[in-house]
RNA sequence: GCGGCCAUAGCUCAACUGGUUAGAGCGCCGGACUGUGACUCCGGAGGUUACCGGUUCGAUCCCGGUUGGCCGCCCCA
């Protein structure tokens, strides 16, 4: 005996009765964001490590402690993609698209790879939708690609999601901010916690997010980023929430908001979802604008934003509302006897061949084992095909959900069961 | 990376705190009902008690390690 083999840690498998879900979440995504003219892109899911070292940014924890990077056998440092924006903005830079088109959106669906310690809602392995508008630094971009994600969710059902919005202002701006931060944290290293103490000289913004409630309160009381906003960045952030009023969508400005990747400049917001399926795996999307990444990778000078939601935690959430996906059964076919199994099963080739999803028992065996099989499957209706049938030419409908049996033509069992209502 | 909890049938869980052959519900398969499911009744298959080692006359139970899962910190999707 062989020993047995199992998947790698923090990685799923999708099987049939989950898969319908993550289905119905990919086609409302693809629907609602082709709407919007996000046209879907697809890249590798390896690149060269670089490229998130220098967006992404080296001292944040996910290039820092999260990556799965790895030598190939030419030497090259290769990483499984944490993230989907620098892959976009590699192939965006790659491509020239700016010589194509002045404002590109594009959207993507697919796995992204941060070795980390898992728990509810975060894995090794996890899936994101993700866009990104290139080329509009106007605010109207901020808010129609917010409003994208809130019509989304929305249409996916769910419910108590907020908004969260901050601005980190930009390279005329920031610099003041973050050496004023430094100052005032410096004052206080000794009453932040050691993690903090860390944090304030490599990347002081992190310590505004600390959870630990000491550390909120100095942050809360230190200098506010809204504050050392430059008159351009006000004014941007300003428009950006007169906007999402006009478009009716509801946020919350939090200050200390400042998301987890280097690349940021003015807008970052985050949709957080505060149910208990997630525990505290809350943010279900997030994103923000990064005007300076596609220089910074050698590309034009194009302003962006984006943004990305888990799809994992998406589908949590779907479950708690205990909805059904899938396409059902339209009819089961079952046969009375040995003699009539290769009928059956042309029978089902032919309405299959007609667009009608049919079940049929390749193994034979009793028919009260078929109409078992028939009941498993959801089928709405079962035929049951036997010598009188095939003599006649005529079968019935049987109803699985109870009434009378409806008497069909076995040349029009297509036109039939579609002329019934489908509503089950 | 740090701290805590956990691991028994496909799933959810028992097994009188070390003692015969590890049980139940659900699920699966079959029968009662040899042309009609879901309800009922009966039967069947399915376990190296995650893995490795230790203590013991004897380990699902106690100890150590490994692997995996869950929770908090961190961080995010």
């Amino acid at each position: 005996m062989s020993q047995k083999i199992s998947g790698v840690k923090g990685m799923n498998d999708l099987l049939p009765g989950d898969i319908e879900t993550w289905q119905h979440v990919e086609k409302l995504a693809r629907d609602m964001f082709g709407r919007f003219g996000y046209g879907e892109i697809r890249t590798p899911m390896v690149e060269d490590t670089a490229l998130f070292v220098r967006s992404v940014g080296e001292e944040t924890d996910i290039v820092g402690k999260e990556m799965y990077t790895f030598e190939d056998k030419g030497g090259r440092s290769l990483s499984l993609r944490p993230e989907g924006t620098a892959p976009s903005a590699r192939a965006y830079i790659e491509h020239s698209i700016l010589n194509q088109e002045p404002v590109t959106r594009w959207f993507y669906i697919g796995p992204m790879f941060r070795y980390e310690r898992m728990k509810t809602g975060r894995y090794r392995q996890f899936f994101q939708i993700g866009a990104e508008a290139y080329g509009a630094k106007e605010p109207a971009q901020d808010a129609e690609i917010m409003d994208m994600v809130a019509q989304f969710l929305s249409a996916l059902g769910l419910k108590d999601v907020t908004l969260n919005l901050n601005s980190l202002g930009d390279e005329a701006c920031r610099p003041a901010y973050h050496a004023k931060l430094v100052e005032y944290l410096q004052a206080h290293r000794a009453e932040v916690c050691a993690e903090c103490q860390a944090r304030m000289d490599r990347n002081p913004l992190r310590v505004l997010d600390c959870k630990n409630e000491k550390c909120q309160a100095i942050a809360a009381a230190g200098p506010n980023v809204l504050d050392f906003l430059c008159e351009p960045c006000r004014a941007h952030f300003g428009d950006l929430q007169r906007k999402l009023t006009a478009l009716g969508i509801p946020f919350v400005v939090n200050s200390r908001l400042v998301r987890g990747l280097d690349y940021y400049t003015r807008t970052v917001f985050e949709f957080v979802a505060a149910h208990p399926a997630l525990g505290t795996a809350s943010t279900v999307g997030g994103g923000g604008r990064y005007d300076t990444m596609m220089k910074g990778l050698g590309g034009p000078d194009v302003p962006a934003v984006g943004f990305a939601m888990g799809l994992d935690r998406l589908v949590l959430l779907l479950k708690e509302t205990g909805q059904a996906f899938g396409a059902p059964v339209d009819l089961f076919v079952a046969v009375a006897d040995e003699g009539s199994h290769d009928a059956g099963l042309a029978l089902a080739s032919r309405l299959r061949r007609e667009g009608l999803h049919v079940a049929f028992d390749t193994r034979g065996g009793s028919l009260k084992s078929q109409m078992k099989r028939a009941d498993k499957t959801g089928a709405r209706f079962t035929l049951v095909l036997g010598e009188a049938e095939r003599s006649s030419g005529k079968a019935n409908l049987k109803p699985m959900a109870g009434g009378d049996p409806i008497p069909v033509a076995l040349d029009a069992v297509a036109q039939a069961l579609r002329a019934l209502p489908s509503a089950s």
